[in-house]
DNA sequence: GCGTGTGAACTCATTCACAGCT
DNA sequence: AGCTGTGAATGAGTTCACACGC
């Protein structure tokens, strides 16, 4: 969109952005300055000023930026203006099922389409209204309901495999909550979120007293 | 415990060096070197010698690192040594369920020895052998359970309430859930798990297709 | 006066490249 | 020959500080 090369960890902040900015609409704010996101968000009102302007120039001198214009754009960047992303979660155990539930998905754009699970047991019946599929299935519902992101929730064994069925359904996307590293073509993106790293990040942090 | 300055980013890769020393290790390889690390991590082999060379020279010329001492030290740095790490859960929707039902915590020393919810009718059930309190008893049942990282699994519109109870009550640590930022005294470590937000960075890259 | 937008300075992190050990 | 450990070089990201606009 605008070829200036913008950081990843400016990317990474883009959404705690838009979702400020939709409270903010929300609440009847009209105009924000760098400071004052600064204070809320907990970003330096130098690196908020940084990370617009890799995007335009927003801002009004002496007033600062106009809240719903922003957030527009905000949208825009994310791919979150009145586009839906469809869904699909490979996994349907503890983790899977609570975000089969978890509503702030949706909120996004964000629709979980299918659900696939290996235990024949789950397999045909439904779930909060998604019907749970055998993993043979994978490539041919990927295709048919036009899914672009996978979440993968499966135990860290079989998450190379699940990746490569996605990778060959054509996902261009994949968020991969087993805590291993999978291997995928470069043209897909993988996150990873891996919750006892976080657990153990706080541990290091408490173990070791540095300041 | 070494006093060179750790980089934050080197601290982020120690629980997957972690990971892989154990799986290592369960495979009978007594020996690793920086680039086959680097192969099954995806990370470079130099960044793996430089992250390793904060805790001291653990490698040997020509042979590499010792799997098993070197899984051990990584287990100590990140406080994870005969250690257990009592953890409270805060909030027992979808998620807080997942989160109780997860053995990944377990395995790692972390445990969840309460469960916290405001709603009535959860409270003084048991889930998966953990009794749900009410939120009033967070003070005391944190300090009697002597708990020291609280994980925040509610909604957004609490998170800042039920931080501000957890600080109070002498929690050392938190991970948030809810997608809002919460402010904390600074001697207590946060970390910020926010699930929309990985799926809005992939829908970023997908949006904007740039290489 | 207030607040943006941005060169320039700086700090933090990664990568290079190689001397030195086994 | 193979691989570590680390100065030095490079690159990425942040912060400073200030000219300019409202």
């Amino acid at each position: 969109m605008f070829s200036k090369k913008i950081p990843e960890t400016t990317i990474r902040r883009l959404s705690a952005y838009f979702r400020q900015l939709s409270f903010l609409e929300k609440n009847g704010i009209v105009s924000i300055s760098s400071s004052g996101l600064s204070q809320r968000l907990g970003f330096t009102d130098a690196q908020i000023r940084r990370d617009f302007s890799y995007f335009g120039q927003f801002g009004q001198s002496g007033i600062g930026y106009p809240v719903s214009e922003l957030k527009k754009v905000m949208a825009k960047i994310l791919g979150l203006d009145n586009k839906i992303w469809n869904v699909a979660l490979v996994g349907v155990g503890n983790l899977g099922s609570a975000l089969l539930a978890y509503k702030g998905f949706k909120e996004q754009g964000f629709f979980i389409k299918v659900a696939f699970d290996i235990n024949p047991r789950k397999i045909g019946r439904s779930f909060r209204d998604i019907k749970i599929e055998s993993l043979k299935k994978i490539p041919s519902l990927v295709k048919q309901k036009n899914i672009s992101i996978g979440i993968i929730a499966v135990p860290s064994e079989a998450a190379q495999e699940v990746a490569n069925i996605l990778s060959h359904s054509g996902i261009k996307g994949i968020i991969n909550f087993a805590p291993v590293r999978i291997n995928v073509p470069s043209r897909i993106i993988v996150r990873h979120v891996d919750l006892s790293m976080e657990l153990e990040n706080i541990s290091y942090f408490l173990a070791t007293k540095r300041k």
